[in-house]
DNA sequence: CAGAATCCTCGCGGATACTG
DNA sequence: CAGTATCCGCGAGGATTCTG
């Protein structure tokens, strides 16, 4: 039995859907890949700050999900071809939502920061 | 200042979300407290399989991301509820997606782990 | 070029015991 | 009841080096 990954200990659905898409450069590459097809370095270079390493083991999950396909040339120089499966285009609207309020939120805790300096309600009565 | 959690690496909205709401009880606890305010006994009964430190801790970060709040009765004994704010209720249909693909992707799982033993077709020529 | 191998860090989540 | 305190294991992800 392949131990795969989390396996996630709670039951969740939602949770099971994020150890597919949760890995921490995995919605990059998704995204990247669904807007074609990429090779390694291609990749490496759209996501430079994920080192070599785990950009290949994320790669791995994601192949072995049937999230993305990998096929190799055997040239050489060897090439190898990223490219996004139907089952990687059927969470591109979840990675959108994801993305959307992501956005919202980020824009509002900064709201939230610039706030408290001016406002200091808590001392009034301190 | 309060390095909260991951700080995602990644620039990528869609982690941020999910370092949100990612957490292994969150999403559980989140579609509880959806359905109304719960106290703290009740929320510990309805996920079981969470220990009550780490149940304290998942709440603690929701409150700080604003998804809940935490209201404290001064009595004894001391009651505690937790209720869903509206930024939760705003990611309520995110976490209905996410579950739903969760669902159809471990039922496509099974399909295939379940036609492997009838069809060992890399062995024809092996 | 596209990785494999190796070693290491860090923090999530778990277990258990104790308290106002 | 609703936590805190302490200790710990595990696995994700990082840094570096080597190879077909």
């Amino acid at each position: 039995m392949r131990p795969r990954r989390l396996e996630p200990k709670s039951g969740c659905a939602a949770e099971l859907t994020m150890s597919v898409i949760g890995g921490l450069w995995k919605p990059t590459i998704l995204v990247n890949l669904l807007m074609g097809k990429k090779r390694f370095m291609e990749l490496s270079r759209l996501i430079p700050d994920a080192t070599q390493r785990v950009l290949t083991q994320q790669l791995r999950e994601l192949e072995a999900d049937g999230m993305i396909t990998r096929q190799v040339f055997p040239e050489v120089p060897p090439r190898v071809e990223y490219s996004a499966t139907d089952l990687a285009r059927s969470v591109a609207p979840i990675l959108g939502s994801l993305r959307d309020w992501g956005n919202q939120f980020r824009a509002n805790q900064q709201r939230m920061e610039e706030m408290e300096p001016h406002c200091p309600a808590e001392e009034v009565d301190a």
